[in-house]
DNA sequence: CCGTTGACTCTTT
DNA sequence: AAAAGAGCCAACG
């Protein structure tokens, strides 16, 4: 079994968190086994699939931490998906997706 | 190879 | 409550 790179991992990964529910940065470096969460940020900052949802990753306490094309952008499509964001900050438990391990992400 | 940077998170002031 | 420090690691020059 190919081993895939990291950002790989953080991009199909991505693309597995559902419409209307978001992930972490936290979360998503645990599902690869390492504790890279900046570095999850990067790969999605330079995220090259415009299919990989990267607006459904936000920051561990329900804080929208950043997005390539402007926080409010982020806020908008998270809005337009049922995600009640208020002033980039929103119920995290109650939007939270639990990521399940599968193999092509990375392990 | 080394130093810097960053869409992070946790702990300590 | 707010700010600063520490730890983490891929990507880039």
């Amino acid at each position: 079994m190919k081993k895939l790179g990291f950002n790989e991992g953080v991009y199909n990964i991505c693309k597995s968190i559902p419409k209307g529910k978001v992930s972490t940065y936290k979360s998503i470096a645990e599902a690869l086994g390492t504790k890279a969460y900046r570095a999850v940020g990067n790969a999605l900052n330079k995220n090259p699939y415009k299919e990989v949802p990267c607006h459904r990753v936000v920051g561990s306490s329900g804080y929208l931490t950043g997005f390539a094309h402007g926080l409010r952008k982020k806020s908008e499509m998270l809005r337009k998906e049922g995600v009640k964001v208020k002033d980039n900050k929103f119920d995290l438990s109650r939007y939270l997706y639990k990521i399940k391990k599968r193999k092509f992400f990375g392990f």
